[in-house]
DNA sequence: CGCTGTTATGTCACAACATGATGTAATTGG
DNA sequence: CCAATTACATCATGTTGTGACATAACAGCG
């Protein structure tokens, strides 16, 4: 068996290439939303994910790496990248003193609320984009 | 009118950080499988731009510029790598001698095949996913 | 035909990004 | 109290995407 899988049809390679150019659109759109309020793609996600957290108002850069999937060492430059564009700030933590909470300043949060709102937007416009591609030429094989 | 969109709620933040962790998840999930065969996420998506085309089996560096969203000289760049690594061949067009038709190799062929296999397999494993997102937390409201 | 503007591709320098290798301090578990 | 683990950080390195610019080929027009 050198294969596990069937062989794609050239309906699936379309499928995915028309997938993945929706995705690469809808990141033009949040990359371009960013940088119209100063902050790259991954500083907004950043942000977006200390606010996201249900339960608290900061976020570990541990937490943050799983968030965004990069690793720690990457999130630390970007938290610094942050910290030094005045978006959010290093808070030690008092229970755990190798923790560092980190925490929405006023413009990060400004910030933040005005690209939220835009995305928030743009998804809704884009109700049944990213469904398309796998739903109409995969879903409809089984 | 300072701004044209309400204000986001807390759901809204959760569910665009929610979508935004699962994005990055799949992505995640192209990338190292492009790694296993050697190449990165970038440069399988020019191959499944190429294959995805319904009427030809090459397309130009601006098409390409175009499928993944970045300049065509960042086009440029990433076929040249594409190149050396030898899963695509750049051909001069006959008619218009400005137009370089960027055609997959052998290799690249068979790199794209078990690529898209897996991402087939993925996304029809994930049908739901990026809906979830968008649609329980904001179509709810509508 | 020759001139001009546009199109398609390419080059170069630069900043953001992601990783591997490695380090340091704080906490935990025996 | 020592060893292992955890959380964050630094450094060097390679990829990536962009702006500024260059080159070559086509297209339209007087």
């Amino acid at each position: 068996m050198p294969s596990p899988h069937p062989a794609p049809t050239p309906q699936d390679y379309q499928a995915l290439s028309e997938f993945r150019y929706q995705l690469r659109r809808f990141l033009r759109f949040s990359e371009d939303a960013a940088q119209a309020e100063g902050l790259t793609g991954l500083q907004y996600q950043l942000l977006l994910h200390i606010k996201g957290n249900p339960e608290r108002d900061w976020a570990l850069v541990g937490e943050l790496a799983e968030r965004l999937q990069i690793q720690q060492h990457g999130t630390v430059a970007l938290v610094t990248r942050c910290e030094a564009a005045g978006l959010v700030q290093r808070v030690r933590s008092e229970t755990d003193r190798r923790q560092v909470q980190v925490r929405l300043t006023a413009r990060g949060e400004a910030c933040l609320k005005r690209l939220a709102a835009l995305h928030r937007a743009q998804l809704q416009s884009l109700s049944g984009v990213f469904q398309v591609a796998h739903i109409s030429a995969f879903n409809d094989q089984l």
